[in-house]
RNA sequence: GGGCCGUUAGCUCAGCGGUAGAGCAGCGGACUUUUAAUCCGUUGGCCGCGGGUUCAAUCCCCGCACGGCCCA
């Protein structure tokens, strides 16, 4: 517990202030104005002008900085919009406001109401009429000029990090209107927005570790979803026909700068469509994104301009191998020859694998990355999609494409496998590579094979990885910056 | 899980064998147009935690905790 001079100070000016009978915490002041807005409004008007206007501001906020003289103070008050300076002046407030003025810490949260004009150095500012604290601060904030830097604080007290970079506050604003604007898209093209379980009997449609966890009225197991696929396509079945869920997935696995336990994914479905459709469906909502938030398609990410003009480059999976990861064709269909191959670029890959698998593990290492503008990568085995529609030109593919930019995952789609017996020699499958030692393998799900014997229309379905798109747009380098309280390693006192 | 780096005042950072420094913040004083206000004065530290080496450790060594980056 911290107990320095610091927090005795403010506690004796807690004191002094109950003292003089001041609420140190009320809750009846409406301010009519914003910083952004005020600035916005008036930023442009003459000091004449601005002196004949007969209208009030008020403002609340945080004071991030006083400049204090004798008998008069300038402030900087800070709220959701932006920041504005304030003139609080002996000859202009009452006795008792001025003399509140004085015991104000840089920390609180004040309301001041009052006039505009223009200072010396003609920067609009708001000379109060009237001040008030609306709630005390205790801890000291973080230094005015370089802000809060130490990145464990930042995340653990992410509050105070919204407080002292403005930069974060910007993310997080850039975050939300990207969300609204994916909203916004589905719902044009008559998406029905859902929501599917968080907690699952068994943890299905993707290949992952899962969370798990106990109902103890029920006393039954559950699992965090790795994924909504098997319930969004049950609700398709139900024929709902085109739905879409913006939520949470949980993957117990490691956690890195592209990779954090709890991530948001849209997933959406769209009956009657093929992953094709669902290819230019994707580049539309891409672009529609990006001319909101950077009126054009292209921008910086890491220092690398990316370019999302459609259309965009579509590479197979094999064109890939040979062409990025230098294999050669033979090694693409003899099992022998790509675990040699594999073996050789660092995979580590088992005998027992389906040969499906090890070109993958070959892509992951070799080809991911240097997929840096926007490139779908087409025609994946069968062995490492369970749930996708199998190509019809060539059974051991299927209709599927994964979305790269930056050589990162950006979003999976498929046309989804509705036949209820292949889906079920899919189950087998994956079980088999359980059985040999991979607990990732998706489980036997029966009750899903039921609700496809019904017959689920074709239909095409994609998940879109929401924290790495917004990386992409807000330039950041980890995953921590655009989650607001990313999981940390709890630290006991 | 492995490698490298970090952890010193509320914050941002120096110091790296001889017992703790700066700037900002804070506190006291001056100041009614400042912009990281200025000027004078001043308080503040289990130098992450635990061992070891040494006459002496914030500094060297080992372990642990937390974090960062890279790799799996």
């Amino acid at each position: 517990m911290e107990d320095n001079d610091l927090l005795k100070v403010r506690r004796e000016k807690i004191a002094a202030l109950k003292a003089a009978g001041i609420d140190l915490y009320p809750n009846d002041a409406k301010p009519q104005n914003t910083t952004a807005q005020i600035l916005d409004e008036f930023g442009h008007m003459e000091s004449e002008n601005l002196a004949e206007l007969s209208q009030k501001f008020s403002l609340a906020g945080r004071l991030m900085a006083v400049r204090s003289f004798g008998k008069a103070a300038f402030v900087k008050i800070q709220d959701r919009k932006g920041q504005m300076q304030c003139y609080l002046a002996k000859n202009v407030l009452s006795e008792q406001d001025f003399s509140l003025c004085k015991k104000l810490d840089v920390g609180d949260i004040v309301y001041v109401s009052g006039k505009l004009f223009r200072t010396k150095t003609n920067e609009l500012t708001l000379e109060a009429q009237s001040l008030r604290l609306m709630a005390k601060s205790i801890h000291p904030l973080p230094e005015k000029w370089h802000g809060l830097t130490d990145i464990e604080t930042r995340y653990r007290q992410r509050h105070l990090d919204l407080i002292a970079n403005p930069a974060v506050r910007e993310i997080f604003i850039r975050r939300s209107l990207i969300i609204k604007l994916m909203r916004q898209f589905m719902d044009r093209h008559d998406f029905l927005e859902v929501e599917t379980p968080m907690m699952q009997p068994k943890a299905g449609g993707a290949v992952a570790r899962p969370f798990k966890t106990h109902h103890n009225a029920l006393d039954q197991d559950f699992y965090l979803r790795i994924a909504p696929e098997l319930y969004l396509k049950r609700l398709v079945t139900g024929g709902l026909e085109r739905v879409y869920e913006i939520n949470r997935n949980f993957r117990n696995e490691g956690i890195s700068t592209f990779h954090n336990p709890e991530f948001t994914m849209m997933e959406f479905y769209q009956s009657y469509a093929t992953y094709e459709d669902l290819m230019s469906f994707t580049e539309e909502l891409f672009c529609f994104i990006a001319e909101n938030v950077f009126g054009g398609f292209t921008f910086t990410y890491q220092g690398t301009q990316i370019d999302l003009t459609p259309p965009w480059r579509r590479l197979s999976v094999r064109d890939a191998l040979i062409q990025i990861a230098q294999m050669d064709p033979d090694d693409l269909t003899d099992p022998g020859k790509a675990i040699a191959f594999a073996r050789k670029t660092g995979c580590d890959v088992k005998e027992t694998d389906p040969l499906g698998k090890i070109l993958m593990a070959v892509f992951d290492e070799r080809v991911e990355k240097k997929l840096v503008q926007p490139t779908f990568v087409t025609h994946y085995p069968v062995a490492v999609s369970p749930l996708s529609r199998r190509s019809g030109a060539d059974p051991d593919l299927v209709d599927r494409f994964e979305l790269y930019i930056s050589g990162r995952e950006i979003a999976n789609a498929f046309s989804e496998l509705n036949d209820p017996a292949d889906q079920r020699e899919r189950f087998l499958a994956q079980l088999k590579e359980r059985e040999a030692g991979d607990d990732e393998a998706h489980e036997m799900d029966e009750d899903y094979i039921r609700a496809l014997e019904y017959g689920m229309p074709p239909t095409a379905g994609e998940g879109i990885g929401i924290d790495r798109l917004i990386m992409l747009l807000t330039d950041s380098a980890s995953i921590r910056d655009v989650i607001l309280f990313p999981l940390l390693r709890n630290k006991q006192e």
